[in-house]
DNA sequence: CGACCATTTGATATGGATCAAGCGATGTGG
DNA sequence: CCACATCGCTTGATCCATATCAAATGGTCG
């Protein structure tokens, strides 16, 4: 069902990346403490973060650049879990293990942050567990948000996505996707090519621009809406 | 699309509870604390027991029955965002406000726990607040894993849902339902015709048995598992 | 320029939705 | 206690949105 697109570039994972640790940063914590506990670490384009399965050491943020988590089914099928951009934390799935794999779609910086040591400062400073909670909150909200998108239609999960994608990557009126109608699709749930002739039908009947593949002008912004349901 | 079965019946709502406030409870918490902190409060068979973009100042726990959360798009689709069995928490979704409605599947008996109680606990006692973070993460998993789902075909869901449910509600050997086809439907993102069929198909495949339309004996796990690709 | 990869476009197939009856269980009133 | 209405479920016939298969186009990089 998926012709494994998903290129694995250069898989040099976890770069035995010199942390440096939570230090000092244990006393007065506030509101924005856990990123101070990370290491800047760049990515490569198509290069694998973290893979499925693998122990979930590391919490992570993106400074620049765009990363997707994704999920492949044993027939080959992919789910894409979520995009994240400049300032959005991932990898805090639920337990011990990583229940997606993340990559970078583009060349990224990311903050990598131990999660043990988030955890034990957490046992110790309320408001460090506080903003664990909102943030795995939060991104409880952005899942729920999905499962109404999966029971659409092509026309409703491709509007809601550009809607969503234009309140997150707006560059002066015009929507620069980051990723490929591969990656729109398996997010979506739909084929590269439904996704593509949706597109062009939006083109026709005016709501968008389509100056290239990859950059979208949302021409009539109601008219998405409304297609959202 | 949906049929508006969702009977409102006796819509009695928050009954005016005589919540045993947190008093003593806040002293000596351990794990499973959370609890202790709220009143029992029956709810009659399809009452609503909140609606969505009510505020969200209370925390729920099943005692007894069975509870559908669900949300009702604009053109009367509607998805059930779970099915919450005895043990199970629900109501912790995000914000203010509850993104999901909630209502008794049968006769239920549920502990009603008020959010501010744990809130303010919760930034004095770090268990509560890892107690929080923890029911919030699992929540979290549950959601993805329904992602995974929806992308499945029609059979791989039902399989899935069978699965799930004699894990969950296996009464010697047989799976006992408390919800309705049409409620499975929504769950699943399907039609009641197309859940009835998918069962018919795997009873006549000798993959389970269908004593009754709430009853079903799964007679060949395997089979199941394997479909559930 | 030529190879390659991403995207679009076209033709056809199909899984599940929709429309429409039928059927069995449950409950109600005569 | 039975006739009948109701409700939830199943089954059948048809339709349609999206997948699948196939090919053309366009853009990028060596």
């Amino acid at each position: 069902m998926l012709t494994q697109t998903t290129s694995r570039a250069g898989s040099f994972k976890q770069p035995t990346m010199a942390l440096r640790q939570a230090g000092p940063a244990s006393k007065d914590p506030h509101p924005g403490t856990i990123e101070m506990m990370g290491a800047l670490v760049p990515f490569a384009r198509n290069s694998e973060i973290y893979g499925e399965n693998e122990p979930a050491d590391y919490l992570y943020k993106v400074v620049s650049g765009t990363v997707r988590t994704y999920k492949v089914l044993v027939d080959g099928r992919r789910q894409i879990g979520g995009f994240y951009l400049p300032g959005d934390m991932f990898g805090l799935e639920t337990g011990d293990e990583h229940t997606f794999s993340a990559e970078a779609i583009t060349d990224c910086k990311i903050i990598v942050i131990k999660r043990s040591a988030v955890v034990a400062l957490a046992a110790r400073d309320n408001d460090v567990a506080r903003e664990m909670w909102e943030l795995t909150a939060h991104e409880l909200q952005r899942v729920q948000d999905r499962i109404l998108v999966l029971i659409k239609s092509a026309q409703e999960r491709v509007a809601g996505f550009l809607l969503e994608m234009s309140d997150r990557a707006s560059v002066g009126g015009a929507v620069e996707l980051p990723m490929s109608r591969q990656d729109i699709a398996d997010y979506l749930g739909l084929t590269i090519e439904t996704v593509s002739r949706t597109l062009t039908q939006l083109e026709k009947s005016a709501t968008i621009e389509l100056p290239t593949s990859r950059r979208i002008v949302l021409r009539n912004r109601s008219a998405l809406t409304r297609l959202n349901a």
